[in-house]
DNA sequence: CATGCTGTGTATATTTACTATATACAGTTA
DNA sequence: TAACTGTATATAGTAAATATACACAGCATG
């Protein structure tokens, strides 16, 4: 064992869910996101990520333009792509907004359906009481109560 | 005679937010699910809808197949297409399906932006409540009353 | 009643934009 | 120089949107 040749990231699932180069975008935002991805860390190199995920080599250029352009990364050319010194804050900036913007289009949603305000909020309240059930966040400690 | 002129749906904005026929798509689920638009109520023609909205015959069509495949409306050749009898109940389910998933990619993005179960569920309120004041909902459906 | 007009939806070939690719080019450092 | 890094150009494949020509239904009319 060389090198941690631990994948970054996991295998994409060709075009199932969007482009293959957003993919990659979202993997590596939430990685950086869950600070798994301190600021300074170099990022694994064009080809090496390449190789890894199947995929060309512009596509993972597209999705590390699409993170510099964001503020998250930054690349050097002959040196390599590091994560950037704020890109924790960054990243969860954008999807703390991001979070908000589909909750209001959620609520746009329910209302369009005819949902009274009420049952809009009570929709909305069993669905992330199902998300925190279904998937603990981070690795701080929670408890659970099974009982609903 | 010309009947009214009333443009059903609003302008488009060209490819600003998703490809034009899903914003036709989702323009006229919306004035079914609000219960503009009853069962059996006929649609605009794909020509006159096309000229109204400054698109191609084709655009139209594929929003109304989208529509069609959705069981919202049903189309007629030589005489036009209608809405389904059915139409505002299969519309507001998926609305109400749609606003869930929604919620749950909402709560996602939100826990990878490291929020805490509590933080999350604060935020969704906070959206919800916001919108809940500028739109007042209340489900009261208008009588729209069909001249014979 | 047969006919043609005008409305409706339908089908095919084409253009355009975006995704993803292979290949060749350029900077950094030991 | 050698072996890494990121960069740029030209090339397929796919989906959205279009123009044009076609087929069916209703109605006015001779």
């Amino acid at each position: 064992m060389a090198q941690e040749r631990t994948l970054l990231i996991g295998p994409l699932s060709a075009s199932a869910q969007g482009p293959l180069y957003l993919q990659i975008v979202n993997a590596l935002k939430r990685e950086v996101s869950e600070g798994r991805l301190p600021g300074g860390t170099a990022l694994p190199s064009f080809r090496g990520l390449a190789e890894d995920l199947l995929v060309s080599v512009i596509t993972v250029k597209r999705a590390y333009e699409e993170l510099e352009r964001e503020g998250i990364i930054y690349r050097r050319q002959g040196l390599g792509t590091f994560v950037s010194e704020v890109a924790t804050d960054r990243s969860r900036e954008v999807k703390t907004e991001r979070a908000r913007g589909l909750f209001r289009e959620g609520a746009r949603e329910a209302a369009e359906a005819g949902l009274s305000p009420r049952a809009v909020i009570q929709l909305a309240q069993s669905v992330l009481k199902e998300y925190a059930d279904d998937e603990p966040v981070s690795g701080e400690p929670k408890h659970v109560r099974k009982r609903a």
